[in-house]
DNA sequence: TAGATTGTTAATCGATTAACAATC
DNA sequence: TAGATTGTTAATCGATTAACAATC
């Protein structure tokens, strides 16, 4: 099957959520009109994402929930049944395990690396924290190709360059640093600064805006 | 001024703290080129974003660096001079505090809201942590309109009606749960496992794809 | 049939990039 | 002048939405 779409991609990961949870109830089929109003969009990209993935329903009830949670798995899963590391056990890091282990996901986090001693040897929701001297031995064992970067304090690039040459392909930057990546590894990036400085450029009115005097 | 395009305020944002490291270097002007360099980015983007906010540079030296830093900064200041909340103080909440307390940022965080008393009357650097009764109160004394929202455990949907009903303007949802909102209420979203799904999906080759046999 | 839904194409919209004149 | 850069318009690309035929 040929590359889907980025948007198309995004909106099956949520499509799936929603589904596993709608599985709960008792309807076995949904309309895209339903599905669009949970997700808040329009009808129309339910159909078409569908359509790119050759899913049919039916025009009298809609589309088969098990089937629709069955396909999606698996157009998303040939490519995401891969093993995933975290670099860093601070907050983030943390935050991100805590994702992981309490969502419904196909991709599996197989090992945490930190820098401090306090974590190195526990396990946390069953997945082993390492010391950051253990990178390359664990990443090779375990075939790890998929990184968390949430690290950024001693040496950033140093540590990409290693993950890099330990054969990673993808890396979610959460830090606010500024990666140089050769083509061939994938870079989704979270800047929660550049989030929030959206937030307060399109939320509302400026503060003051519109008044004339007084406070 | 006009409303600029989002993908320019996302710029904007990265072109001002690149330009505050840049100018702990001794140049006191940049080119386009060089700029875009750094966020691996198109130089036309650079100068396209600049214009539209009706700064300009010198063909023989680029742009001066301090008057961009100050235009960018007053440009998306007047819109970000605003008061932002933390609700819930788990690992992501605390995540999100670090990064603003750590990284140069117009918006500035003014309370945290957590319903764990371990650390409720605490400070956080230098931000003080109420329990979720004090929301009311707080949020209208400290003219607090936008919010991090990192906690989905207890009725999520109360929380959002009730920061609504407070005159919440933006929200940045840092769960993956899916949130109801008003028409005039912003949102931005970070949804990881979707990051990671994209991750895994863009990454590389599918595990076993393109190889004949053996492992 | 009438009404609602799916499946698909065409039109629109926003963002990116190519092209190039103007300037130093 | 020659070479490099800025500033701006036009072309391209991807994503969204409008429109509608086909189907139940």
């Amino acid at each position: 099957m040929n590359t889907l779409p980025h948007k198309t991609v995004e909106r099956l990961s949520r499509y799936r959520r929603m589904l596993l949870r709608y599985q709960f109830m008792e309807k076995p089929y949904i309309f895209s009109r339903d599905l669009a109003a949970m997700l808040k969009i329009n009808p129309v990209h339910v159909r078409r994402d569908l359509m790119l993935l050759g899913i049919s329903g039916s025009h009298s009830s809609g589309y088969d929930v098990v089937e629709l949670i069955g396909q999606i798995t698996q157009k998303l899963e040939c490519r995401s049944g891969k093993h995933a590391c975290i670099i860093g056990f601070g907050h983030t890091g943390r935050a991100a395990l805590e994702m992981f282990a309490t969502d419904f996901t196909p991709v599996k986090i197989h090992a945490i690396f930190d820098s401090s001693l306090k974590s190195v040897s526990k396990t946390f929701y069953d997945i082993p924290c390492y010391s950051m001297e253990k990178i390359a031995e664990v990443i090779e064992e375990q075939k790890i190709t998929l990184a968390v970067f949430t690290e950024a304090d001693d040496n950033p690039e140093a540590m990409i360059n290693l993950l890099i040459a330990l054969g990673i392909k993808g890396i979610l930057n959460l830090t606010p640093v500024q990666l140089q990546l050769p083509e061939d590894v994938y870079l989704e990036e979270f800047d929660m600064i550049t989030s929030m400085i959206k937030l307060a450029y399109f939320s509302g009115k400026c503060p003051g805006a519109g008044r004339l005097k007084h406070d």
